[in-house]
DNA sequence: AATTAATATGCAAAAAATCATATATTCACT
DNA sequence: AGTGAATATATGATTTTTTGCATATTAATT
């Protein structure tokens, strides 16, 4: 990853796909990619690519878990841009609401390993 | 403008001219066009085009005087989104340093009337 | 070993954004 | 009225972004 330069971070969060997850993994801490799936009603290799955009310019961290992919914003974030997401997600909440409640009515999500040490 | 989304903010503010528009004219409180030109050293139907996408996404405000006009900051704008400029504004200073440099040096920059009663 | 679920990726098509250029409008000044 | 400067808008070409589809990979399960 390049220098971290506001051009390229809105352009990461001009997609809707990008900016809903963005704004629902801020909200949920972590999810993966078969919750963002689910939450957003779109096809997996296109949340998947996405995804990986967002890795890719270092908004997203991602660790693997058992055969989940789970997907956190980047602690290393400026904090200028950390604040942006939180002033978008508190002044916002219709632009999610809808996938929020399918995330929360979703069935079968994979059980996270507690960590034992936090 | 229809009912301001943060989808379209971003898309506003994911492009070079327009995200350095903003901030400019966020730093200054309003610029004309011809001042943009100078300081972005870009074409001028090019930078005419950009403000008048912004103005008609709710993003900037433009008042006439003489021959100029004069785009600000729309004051109508999102306390959240105002927030976010000001964000990046005073985080990033170096993203637009060299346009602030150009505008500063720009010769027969139009006076403006100042107002009596501010 | 075969099967299933989760995720990623290569490639081509489609859609969207951007650009350069030409043209139009408005206003100030003579 | 006529000229020039500042700004806006329209258009066709080009570039960038997004998408769908097929396929690959990896890990768990049977």
């Amino acid at each position: 990853m390049e220098q971290f330069n506001p051009l390229q971070f809105y352009k990461c969060l001009a997609d809707d796909t990008r900016l809903k997850a963005m704004l629902l993994i801020s909200d949920q801490e972590e999810l993966c990619v078969c919750e963002l799936v689910a939450a957003l009603e779109l096809s997996q290799p296109k949340v998947s690519r996405h995804l990986a955009q967002l890795r890719q310019c270092g908004l997203l961290s991602d660790r693997k878990q058992n055969q989940w992919v789970y997907y956190s914003i980047n602690k290393a974030l400026p904090e200028w841009a950390k604040n942006v997401l939180t002033q978008t997600l508190t002044a916002n909440p219709s632009f999610y609401e809808n996938d929020l409640t399918r995330l929360n009515v979703m069935g079968n999500r994979p059980e996270r390993i507690t960590s034992c040490c936090n």
